[in-house]
DNA sequence: TATTTATTCTACCGATTTAGTAGATTATTG
DNA sequence: CAATAATCTACTAAATCGGTAGAATAAATA
């Protein structure tokens, strides 16, 4: 399951992709329409802003705005900025990788070879799915 | 990612599924050879029995053993037991189904329809791999 | 330049989950 | 009855999750 910050990351990243300029949206306004906490919802922007899906300013007029393209944004990068490896094991994860204290041999391991397949479908899914996508199928 | 239990579930289930004949195995037999830690594989066995995928003897003999033939045993059902629900979300969740707090309406939420998708697709990959294809990757 | 606006940074907090461990109990075999 | 081995109850430490408080910084404007 995804964590809420994922959750909440979403609903944040899919109302500023209704907006139709891309002109500043305050937090407070986004905190509002989407129901995410507030203060909660700072460290959400901040780290989209910093992965480089949203653009920011300070001050009168400022707030937060989509830099990215919807279409660019994909969910198998939001995914993994707040909730982690898309792999179901450390040992078959691409960005994360880790082996396991217990496996004499990933080459033998069926377990691995499994997930290794789990891994490519799941990627199939959530590396070609966008914002766009979820905009789209929006009302 | 999988929790550590879901993973030694899986490496028991694939000690006990190489096993040719059913008979039943010690736990710490189990324990030493996958590497899971004795004390919390028992609890796991222990699910894995109430969930009729194992069978337990007591006594001088006993030990565990396979009850379900290996083609039966979904990646999915395992991975419910022991790591929660397939769906990212738990609007779109099966078996552990619960609605948003902050959605208003779940049929004009585009991340609601986004999510069933994935789940669909996920399913398809974790409902038809069983612990017979963990064997057949095995050496 | 002072004030207001609004993001950013640092630091905390309670509750829950995860990954275990210890030890008594119950059932089976011989 | 003695030995064996699963079962049950009850802890625990550490990490993660979800969230809050308040000070600091940057930008616009009067």
């Amino acid at each position: 399951m995804l964590s809420k910050k994922t959750k909440y990351a979403f609903h944040a990243l899919t109302y500023l992709g209704k907006q139709e300029a891309r002109k500043p949206v305050l937090i407070s306004e986004i905190s509002e329409k989407t129901k995410v906490p507030k203060k909660f919802l700072e460290a959400i922007l901040l780290d989209l802003r910093k992965a480089g899906m949203l653009t920011s300013k300070m001050g009168k007029g400022g707030g937060y705005y989509l830099r990215m393209d919807p279409e660019e944004i994909k969910l198998a990068e939001v995914i993994r900025m707040f909730n982690g490896p898309i792999a179901l094991l450390p040992c078959v994860s691409l960005n994360y990788y880790e082996p396991c204290d217990e496996c004499v041999d990933e080459e033998t391991c069926g377990l691995h070879a499994i997930m290794l397949e789990v891994r490519d479908e799941t990627l199939k899914i959530v590396a070609n799915k966008t914002l766009k996508d979820i905009l789209s199928a929006e009302g």
